[in-house]
Parts: structure tokens; sequence; C-alpha cells
DNA sequence: ACCATCTCGCAACAGATGTTTCATCGCGCC
DNA sequence: GGCGCGATGAAACATCTGTTGCGAGATGGT
């Protein structure tokens, strides 16, 4: 009979075992992933066996040859649909109205989880070598895009621009120029601008900067920075943008700190230009 | 150049690759755990190309054979050889400009656990009675208020107006009626734009809801309903916003829940409008 | 309209794969 | 001690692997 958890027949199967076939069946328990992925051979080698106890092994088991328990062992690790986010509310009760919101803060805080610093800050230095920055995103990665573009103009004030913030945006597509970065935000389904705004960036010779929900995403092709987010469909609702959001502005505080000197004195001349137009509120705390 | 990441080199060779081997790559980025265990033959088969594609493709990327490419894909995929190793960052090291993205990505997710649930969705009860809804934000959080108008109109498309949005906001601000709900956005410093929203809001009789980052908010006095967030400091950067966004994408959400049949109707129109448009891009999957 | 170049499927190729056979070995039983 | 039987490794086997040479077709530049 064919078992379903290989590993668990296996060990079930290990006390009547002679004595070679319980020595490779150890050594595929503790190597199981490279028994799904190296040759029989291979593995016989680094067991110290020979290949046909392999086979051996496994129609021991009741598989009809080795390719028959890899197989197994290979659906075993096949990664869950769900790219890399757990489950959040296992048991999907009727989702309340009362309760979605607690659902979606759930789904948010596991989706933060996902998220690797490494390809940020490498994003970050392809943004910060580059003489000029676009940032593109449309729909529901709009705001995203202008959040990321308002920060970025605290400290790099005058080479930010957002695509299609200040009139149609193919004129602002027709003024990238060879070395600028343009960052698109983008997940499934992707739109079409957004698409457009990677494709003409690559013809014209850009850096692109890619933030997207997967490595296949269409606008992430050509991309020389991808950073992946997870866009965790809320219960019943459109997709969560924190990951997106977090990712944008840990992009942003990156590139201020490759900034250094210059880029902390520009921050503060904004900051007084804003304190001196009164554009904020004194803070009680200090003020009195 | 040999790559250690094959789905990144892979996405960056990508448009300059002829349409074949563009295919090809696609089909690799997308079933890459199928790409490191199935046979080159199999995969040619599901991918309707050529076994021959497959080899040319490896080759192009810089790879001796498709055996190369495999091998950097099944070291991709494989599990980390100690489980739970999470390198946890020692508290208060030097503030590095690479581990800056680690450190605000921390926070982030620290400070989505503060959020509390059963506010948001009793404001979200008073939006959903509002005959009309406003939303307020300004310079940091204009993205965050962009993106709640975006959501509410989705499926609510003619009562949703963001203050500001369409011309001078003197002019939204005049046409405020009682009963109306108006979302202000803010946290410290508070501009004075917010204030006044929020202050000729409360006076034309709106229901207010504050989305704030304390209590004692100037913009949260006389508001109906606040909701708190955490507006994480990052390390010498100006505040996160992933709060504000969870909170306000989960008031979305809410106030979706409570449209009931109607709001998902309406919902439903929209994307089916959108569909019509073509304004997004096929999903690859499922018309494949 | 021409030609050079590139693309790409087909089919033959050498090599590697998993399997099987067979002779040998070790071990317990009569 | 002789015998039978399962375990074991080496080698031969058919099959499948990835690769490459070839030619038809497409493409782009002049």
């Amino acid at each position: 009979m064919v078992e379903d958890q290989p590993i668990a027949a296996l060990r079930r199967a290990l006390p009547g075992l002679p004595p070679r076939l319980q020595a490779a069946a150890r050594f595929v328990a503790r190597h199981d992933f490279d028994a799904a992925t190296r040759s029989m051979r291979e593995l016989a080698a680094a067991a110290g066996a020979s290949p046909a106890t392999f086979t051996r092994l496994a129609q021991a088991l009741g598989y009809a040859g080795w390719d028959g328990l890899r197989a197994a062992l290979i659906e075993t690790r096949r990664p869950p649909a769900t790219p890399f986010s757990r489950r959040v509310s296992p048991a999907s009760a009727p989702p309340t109205a009362a309760d979605i919101p607690a659902r979606l803060l759930e789904a948010d805080a596991a989706s933060l989880g996902g998220l690797e610093a490494a390809p940020i800050a490498a994003a970050a230095g392809a943004l910060h070598a580059a003489p000029r920055i676009w940032v593109a995103g449309f729909r529901s990665c709009r705001g995203i895009a202008q959040l990321l573009h308002y920060q970025l103009r605290l400290f790099r004030p005058a080479d930010i621009a957002l695509v299609g913030g200040a009139g149609p945006e193919d004129l602002d597509l027709g003024a990238l120029a060879a070395g600028d970065a343009m960052v698109v935000i983008g997940f499934a389904p992707y739109s079409r601008q957004s698409l457009r705004a990677a494709r003409v960036a690559l013809e014209a010779g850009c850096r692109l900067v890619v933030l997207a929900d997967a490595p296949a995403a269409p606008i992430a092709e050509g991309a020389e920075h991808l950073l992946l987010f997870e866009a965790a469909a809320g219960p019943g609702f459109f997709p969560s943008l924190t990951g997106a959001l977090a990712t944008a502005q840990a992009l942003a505080a990156a590139c201020f700190a490759l900034g250094g000197e210059p880029a902390l004195a520009r921050l503060r001349a904004t900051e007084a230009r804003l304190a001196a137009l009164a554009e904020y509120l004194p803070d009680p705390e200090t003020s009195s």
C-alpha cells in the first residue's frame, strides 16, 4: 500500500528491515530533502551504500520503485499554494461584520513577519545612486506610491517625481532618462498602467525597483530589485496593503540612511521651513 | 556570471530574451518548485515548449546547462539547516545603514499588535449610517486618506469624497452637511489643515471619526470615534504609518461588511466594469 | 527586395538514470 | 560440516536524461 506520508511509513517499517535497508531508510529520513532532489546514485555515494539498496527500500515500502518514493517525498515538500502566510484563522467561521476588523488586523500582523530586510537595503542603494527617482503606483497602490514619494522628497526635494502626479502620465514616461531609477508598486491583478510604466522604464534604460506580491509578477520582469510583500487577501475583501507600505517605508528609511549628512541637512531644512510656515501645530509638551 | 538567486537573475534577464525563452522563463518563475523537481521534458510538456528551450534558457542565464539552473533552484528551496535559528537583532546596536530596514520592519510588526478591533467596528457603524463620507488626511497622511477614499469608493461610489482631493479644500469644507461623516487621519506633529478639517466638521454637525496616535491629539477633540494607532518612530527617521494604514483598511473592511448585499453588488459591478475596460491584466494562471 | 542574423523545433547523440540479474557472502538450521 | 535461504554488491540492461547539430522559418537592417 502506498503511503501518503512516506517518512512515517518509512519509520514504521524500519524495525522489520534488513540492516542495510535500515541504514538507507535512516539516511532518507534524515536527509529527505536531498533524497527528493538529488539522484539515487549520488544519494548512495553520500550514504555509503549501493544504489540498488535504495530501489529495494522503496519496493519494501510498497512503492513500485525509487521514483515512486521520491515522488511522494517531493509532494511532501511542495509548498502550499498560499506563498508565505500562515492561514490566519484556521476554522473559517462565518465572517461576522463585527469581527472583520480583528481578522484583518491579525492577517496584517502575520504578513509583516515575512518581509526581508536585505533586499530592501540593496534596492535603497540603487535609488541612492540614481540622479532622479520616479515612483509609480496606480489604483489601490496609488496611496502607497504617493507616500513613498512624499517621504523621499523630505530629504531629496528636487529629484523625485510621481508618475502621473502632475499631469498625464505619458508626459512623465516620456521624460525618463537612462540611469534614472523607477519604483513600481503593484500586486495582482496588475494594472496596465503599472506594467506600462515598468516596460517604458526598462526601454529607457532606467534602474527598475519593483514592489510586488509575487516573483512571477509581470511588472517584475527585468527589474533590478524585487521587493516582495504579502498582499494578504482579507476576509472576503480586497487585499491588504500593509506589507507594501511597510516595505516602502523601510525603503525610504534605508535611502535616507544612505544619504548621510547631506540628507539629514536637507531634512532639517525641510522641517525648519515647515515650522516657519506654521504648517504644524506646536507641540504642547515642549512649548509649555 | 552564475547568480546565487536564480529567480532574480531570470527576472532581470527576461526583457532581453527571445519570445519562447521568455515564455519558458515565465513558466519557471511561476512554477519554480516543479522546475526544481520534475524533469526537463515533463516541464517542457507542461509549458507547451520544446525541451531544448529550457537548456537554452539556462545557458542564456549563464549556467552551463539546465542542471546548473535546477541545482540553483533546488538550493533556493532547501530548508534552513537549523529550523528555528531566527537571528534576533541585539538590542540597540549601532544603527548601520544596512540594517535600518530590519529595525523598521521589526518596529512595524510590534506596533500592529497594539491595535484594537472593537472601536474600529463601532466607527464603521457611524460611517455606514452616514449619507456622505468625507476623508481628510494631509502631508504624510495624505496617502492613507487617499487609500481609504479609494477602498470606500469601490462599494460606495457616489458618496465618498476626499477633502482637498478635487480642488481647494475650503470648497469641500464648505459643503459639509449635518449628519455627514468625516474621517480625519493625523499624528504628531498635527498639521493645521487636519485640525481645521476636524473643527469645521464638528461645527457643521458631522459625525467625526479620527485616526490618531494619542488620545490627547488636538484633532481628536470632539470626535465621536477615536481609533488609536502607534506611529512608531523609526530609527532616527519619520514615524511609521503602518498602524494607520492597517486601521484604515480594517475600517473600510468593516464598513463593507456592514453594507451587506448592496455593497457586495456594487463591488461586483465595479470589478466587472474594470474588467470590461481591461484595466487589469488577465491572470495567467486561470487563462492558460 | 535582398541578405545576414537570429530563433526555434526536430531528431540524433552521449551520458546518466533506476532497475534487474547474478554470483557471492553470511548466517542459522538440520 | 553440509545445506538452504535471504542479504548484498557489481555489473549489465533498457530507458530516460539533458544536450547539440541541423535546417526551416522569421526578423531586421540596408
